[in-house]
DNA sequence: CACCAGGCAAGTA
DNA sequence: TACTTGCATGGT
């Protein structure tokens, strides 16, 4: 089979079985940013703790978390992990909105695609992952976006080999699939749902994975 | 107890 | 350039 009919097979089984994921779990925005930067190598359920906390304290907007000395936003950020290397990188990337649009986010994230990802990518603490979630979940430019599900996935069904890196792998997708936020959107929210009950680094428990057999 | 989670940058040779 | 290590909490 093609592999354009094969990932679209793929996206049709986890549809089928889990529907619409509603992603990014995120009010605007700027908290989808957050999460973005909070949630590397890190389980939701923990970003989901720092996100309340944030909520709390009325730090879920750009102004308010860039007048926040980064010892302070660390605590707030605790419960999700490698807090301190974690509050530096928020740091980072308000002070790049700060430089690049004089704090004017909605202008940050209104630019075209390329100049909006290679600013990201500019920021310490933003990589490849990080930038396509925020350039698909918060500024809704039709990019795929690569995680490690999506790599442990298509590897044990043999669409790619074990070293295939980031942008092979992001472009297989773009290149055989329409340029469609919302099918993208859907997609990779997908893969984490499947991959995190179906596809863990130990036990994989394929028996009831809605991809037995694609 | 060991291992993992929606990565990334810095250090080493 | 190609590997390795640090970062850290909370669930299984």
């Amino acid at each position: 089979m093609r592999t354009a009919e094969r990932l679209q097979h793929i996206y049709d089984r986890m549809f089928e079985r889990f529907g619409p994921q509603h992603w990014w779990p995120a009010e605007t925005p700027f908290e989808v940013m957050v999460g973005a930067v909070l949630t590397q190598n890190t389980s939701w359920r923990n970003v989901e703790r720092a996100i309340t906390n944030l909520r709390e304290v009325g730090l879920l907007s750009f102004e308010a978390m860039a007048a926040l000395p980064t010892g302070l936003l660390a605590e707030y950020i605790r419960p999700a992990g490698y807090y301190n290397v974690k509050a530096r990188r928020l740091g980072n990337l308000l002070s790049s909105i700060k430089e690049q649009h004089n704090g004017d986010l909605a202008g940050y994230l209104g630019q075209p695609l390329s100049a909006l990802r290679e600013q990201l990518l500019a920021v310490k603490g933003i990589g490849p992952e990080t930038a396509d979630s925020i350039l698909l979940y918060a500024a809704s430019h039709p990019v795929f976006v690569v995680d490690a599900y999506t790599h442990r996935i298509l590897c044990r069904h043999d669409l790619i080999d074990e070293e295939c890196g980031y942008h092979e792998l992001q472009d297989l997708f773009m290149d055989h699939l329409p340029a469609d936020t919302r099918l993208y959107n859907e997609y990779h929210a997908l893969l984490v749902r499947v991959g995190s009950r179906f596809c863990k680094k130990k036990g994989p428990d394929c028996e009831q994975c809605p991809l037995q057999g694609v």
